[in-house]
DNA sequence: GATGCGCAGATTGTTTGACAATCCAAGCGA
DNA sequence: TCGCTTGGATTGTCAAACAATCTGCGCATC
């Protein structure tokens, strides 16, 4: 019951239902959702951990406003995570079959679903294939700020599809290669290049 | 009052009083440390965050016991953060202040405490002067079961502080000379030379 | 008019007690 | 020997309550 409630709140502020800057009180969500308010409170607290939502010690949660230093501290601590698991995944080898799916198949994953979301899903497939579980997690641990970030800036116009498919398309060649340099620095370059774009879109 | 049993029970598994391979129960905790369920409880979930307690859905956590595999893949993660935590802290140029109180006082910190947690100390005030917060939350996450590496191996004795004290010295030279890169690589190969005594102590 | 104070409301932090859901191991029967 | 049931242990969630803390507003004072 919880983990839903907690799917559902993440969404929520994803989709900018719960614009930044909203403050999220354990009650509301408890009677918004039906649960206590221990279960909200919980909830809530996870989504902390993820970077979805902030909060002082005796204030409610907000949904955090990220401004452009925000957006370079995270893509940057991404580039960093990204780039060794590529090159772990490349002198593996293999090429995870999630990643491949949102890699060939956009449209079949979530037809209503942004580009984005597919994006992301691409991403966390290529990092969770890669041996180190550590590395994952701390991948895991910046995604959620990742996914706010391009909420937040609607930068769903700006992500254009096929760019990034090639991108993507390059990174794999890299890794099914075997060549770790290589892939690394794409993937470097790459999430690079999506903190660039934000930030172009945020101080215009 | 939580986190004072937090802490409590973060150094009855580091001080192996709790053993690898020991159940943490809630009950156990709530009427060792005199606290409501609900409260040991969550001190339980914040230690499992930190990567000092494991569990599955509807089992009790347990101390986990970390074989070479896990040593290997956490103090590979933690290469690749920190050398990117002190290029960063190179570039700004500053080194702060409790870094420098942990490298020139290691005995004034604590008369009793082990050597390795001094280390611990300096390398956590290290990358928190750094100014990527993410980075330094990827760092803390780590942290905790780095320490719990060293514990387990019971490696006190293998950390000569004669020569780690040598190379925090040269890091920090490095650091503030303001050579990212130099500085990058010796904190790089800091961290990969406590990997490899630790590998070498548990295949021994 | 500006400043500081205090009070009430809102919110979190923690406790206690209870019940359902789930897991695990021991015992039992085929 | 193998599979099943059953009971105990443990977690997951709920409900209600109270203390601690923060915030904003009104009010007195300067």
């Amino acid at each position: 019951m919880n983990a839903t409630v907690q799917h559902a709140l993440r969404d929520a502020i994803l989709g900018r239902d719960l614009p930044p800057g909203a403050s999220v009180t354990e009650t509301a969500v408890a009677s918004r959702y039906g649960i206590a308010r221990q279960t909200a409170r919980l909830a809530i607290e996870r989504l902390v951990a993820d970077g979805l939502l902030r909060r002082a010690p005796h204030q409610a949660a907000r949904v955090p406003e990220l401004d452009a230093q925000d957006i370079r501290d995270v893509f940057d601590s991404r580039a960093v995570v990204e780039q060794a698991a590529i090159e772990r995944l490349a002198q593996a080898g293999s090429i995870p079959a999630e990643a491949l799916a949102a890699h060939r198949e956009p449209r079949a994953l979530a037809e209503d679903a942004p580009f984005a979301r597919i994006d992301a899903t691409f991403h966390r497939a290529l990092v969770a294939g890669q041996p180190n579980a550590r590395l994952a997690r701390m991948h895991e641990l910046l995604m959620g700020e990742i996914e706010l970030c391009i909420a937040q800036v609607q930068a769903g116009r700006v992500l254009l599809p096929a760019e990034i498919g090639a991108q993507h398309q390059a990174i794999l060649d890299a890794v099914t290669a075997g060549d770790a340099a290589l892939a690394g620095r794409l993937a470097r370059e790459h999430v690079h290049g999506a903190r660039d774009r934000l930030l172009n879109q945020t101080t215009h």
